[in-house]
DNA sequence: GTGCGACTGGGACGCTCGTCCCACTTCGGT
DNA sequence: ACCGAAGTGGGACGAGCGTCCCAGTCGCAC
């Protein structure tokens, strides 16, 4: 193995966590298993990592942090608001339809943050950067519509996170995509009643 | 320790085991802390059960089967439909907070259910008898508020269950009940203009 | 009361887990 | 050229896991 500096070593493992996370679970997440999947020796990893408790919290605050807006929304001519945001939610069907191992992972993450009170923050954290790009892209989403929040948008926000999880959580059990467009219509159709047209 | 039958034993390790996954997570439902809650030796769970998995799997569709129709809907005067299914949703807010730790360990069977090819099933029965339960609660609402769904019930009930999940995910994250009740206000809203009034 | 099948308890098995140790190799600065 | 620090590899550790075995004990039918 070629000698690679600890900080990087860092890096890809959980990079390799990560994905053993995505396919097979947390739970099958084992030391063994990550270096296996890094390419790398069981020494290697408590070289880089104190134990595999940092790995998988290093592990959630870099996945949360490189969270993108995946659903930032475009202008639908005619669609109004409620049509702006049903076709950012339709796109982040898209999104997880196009890697379903991911949303899982995230959900089992945060699960997992739940079950110890010194992790606990890390799940409040994780969704509190969720409620945040939810804003920004609400903002977008009424700026293109020219309406404004009659709600304060962070509120707004809170609700589309909620409606976002349980549109995946329910899609991850039964696959149904047509049911999960309904979920969509009727969210976006419930939120934009929180806003007032010019 | 008293003699007593395996079907019963059975019972008891059930019993057992949910309190222990909603307490610790299923993770830590090894056979070991399983019979220590119950009061048993190790021996015994092996007499009862072929192994841990035949006992999650008894465990997931024991727990299904006696899912109770938690927000069975109450006439609310003047509320009309949407009033009917808030009132609903905020009694499934107090039940959840009365019992965070059975609505997680819900989730984390699920979950866990989702991770085999095998098990999945159980989770797609699961969601099946939410579906059908958010089902009688939707047309008892609808009667009630003298309603009819212009969209199949079926496919009513299914963004009900959506909502419910991300409202309860949401809420064992931050605990904060007025965006429960947002949410609960929000998803009523929506769910309701899938009837028509009389 | 006696026999047999149902049930019990303790201990042990093989395995996997997270972690650690230590001899070894490589690299950069001098 | 060399020396100390940084990085590597294999093997081992103790603990906990699911499962199994087996000698023992109870209760009921006869």
């Amino acid at each position: 193995m070629s000698r690679i500096p600890a900080p990087e070593r860092r890096r890809a493992l959980v990079e390799a966590a990560l994905r053993v996370v995505s396919q097979r679970g947390i739970a099958q997440a084992t030391t063994r298993a990550i270096v296996a999947e890094a390419g790398m020796s069981l020494a290697s990893f408590h070289y880089a990592f104190e134990s595999r408790d940092e790995l998988i919290d290093e592990l959630i605050t870099t996945v949360v942090a490189r969270e993108q807006e995946a659903v930032l929304p475009e202008f639908v001519p005619g669609g109004g608001l409620a049509g702006i945001l049903e076709a950012g939610l339709v796109r982040y069907i898209e999104h997880l339809k196009a890697d379903p191992e991911h949303e899982q992972a995230m959900l089992e993450l945060t699960q997992y943050a739940l079950r110890s009170p010194e992790r606990h923050p890390l799940a409040v954290q994780q969704y509190e950067r969720y409620a945040e790009l939810a804003e920004r892209s609400l903002e977008r989403a009424a700026e293109l519509a020219g309406a404004t929040w009659r709600v304060p948008v962070a509120q707004v926000a809170r609700v589309l996170v909620a409606f976002t999880d349980g549109l995946t959580f329910t899609w991850l059990v039964d696959r149904d995509d047509a049911a999960a467009r309904a979920v969509a219509h009727a969210a976006a159709d419930a939120l934009s009643r929180m806003a007032d047209a010019p």
